[in-house]
DNA sequence: TATTGACTATACATTATGTATATCTAATTT
DNA sequence: AAATTAGATATACATAATGTATAGTCAATA
């Protein structure tokens, strides 16, 4: 006799609002802690108000929660404005909206911080992460191919694109944001990034 | 009665013997390991062929060994070519030597990389590591009080010194170092560094 | 009314860091 | 030569974290 399954709206409904729930508690619980270290699925599951093994059993394991959270910050961190920036007229005022709209992400929620801390202790979540950031390098690509003069090299491009997409990582704008704001930081990195598209401009025409 | 005690040449001569002996494991270990988590005192003792209490009375923890290993990796780094840098007549040329000089320390020894993900899990040595480097902010400082001209506003010299910071950290040298050597790092960092020195021209000059 | 899905309770295996205590051995001191 | 000391070892323990296993609870569904 074959089990009889079946799907529940209360029930998946219900799991969804604790997923949900534990997902909140997991990055309240990155914004408040002092380090990564201090992360444990036993302190998400108390302060979620659930079991530890409930978020085993929603999220499979650490790895996947962090995954959950990022995804969520990802989901509210305005990223879709993207879209509009990379149909600009001008290139070069696109590029200036792509960093301020990665600015932007950047600062809206602190957890983004310790997320890429615990990219140091996972090798595979660091490789989650990383492709979610591929995104930001195929845009700077196509952005950059427009910009760039007929007579520009392939090493040119390629160098600017990846001097670009250091500037408007994480890391990057950690390290700027001792003693300024988020406009300001967005102004520095913006400044950076048009400077680093000088070498693709072809001084003979 | 007072305990006696007593220096010893040849009982500290073997400690600091077994200590290079552990450091030397220790950097090995990072090396080669996949990533920081898999590094532990357990593995590190059995690699130098010690115990793991001895890593412990001479390092006092975990900490203190990672300190020892950027310690020693920065004893041969070839920091100390920086003095002779500083003092360059052209503080561009000088500026574009510290680029060649980090970039030369970022690729030397592949624990480095290790080291700085060991600074996500633990605040004490990331801050230990920050206060080692901020020597190559107060160089970078004095350099662009140099090159900046008598108009330019302490704002622009300040952003001036954090971009090129940032730009000269090992997270930048990482993200670069994805298909290229590191002379092509190194030439795509100056690039970058000089740019950053433009707002520091008075144009009406 | 029987079954199923999500969550719980409890237990266990494993791996790390860090501390405590006693022991061993070779280098020094008296 | 004998006592002592510094460094290393052996063994044990406390704590905390991830991850797995098994059985049980309870409301939603067939």
């Amino acid at each position: 006799m074959p089990p009889r399954s079946y799907v529940s709206p209360a029930r998946s409904a219900a799991a969804a609002e604790t997923r949900e729930r534990v997902i909140e508690a997991a990055s309240r619980t990155l914004r408040e802690g002092e380090s990564i270290a201090r992360f444990s699925l036993d302190s998400v599951a108390k302060a979620a108000g659930v079991t530890r093994l409930t978020v085993y059993n929603q999220f499979g394991s650490r790895r996947g929660l962090l995954e959950a959270v990022f995804d969520e910050i990802a989901r509210h961190g305005g990223l879709h404005q993207l879209a509009d920036a990379m149909t600009m007229a001008d290139p070069r005022a696109a590029l200036d909206r792509m960093v301020e709209i990665f600015c932007t992400f950047w600062s809206r929620d602190s957890a983004v911080g310790r997320l890429h801390d615990a990219m140091a202790t996972d090798p595979e979540f660091a490789e989650a992460i990383r492709e979610r950031n591929e995104r930001r390098r195929r845009g700077l690509t196509a952005l950059i191919d427009r910009i760039a003069d007929k007579g520009a090299s392939p090493q040119a491009r390629k160098d600017a694109v990846d001097l670009i997409f250091a500037l408007t990582s994480y890391p990057t704008f950690a390290s700027l944001s001792a003693g300024r704001s988020r406009d300001e930081v967005c102004r520095v990195v913006q400044r950076a990034c048009r400077a680093a598209l000088a070498p693709l401009s072809n001084p003979s025409s």
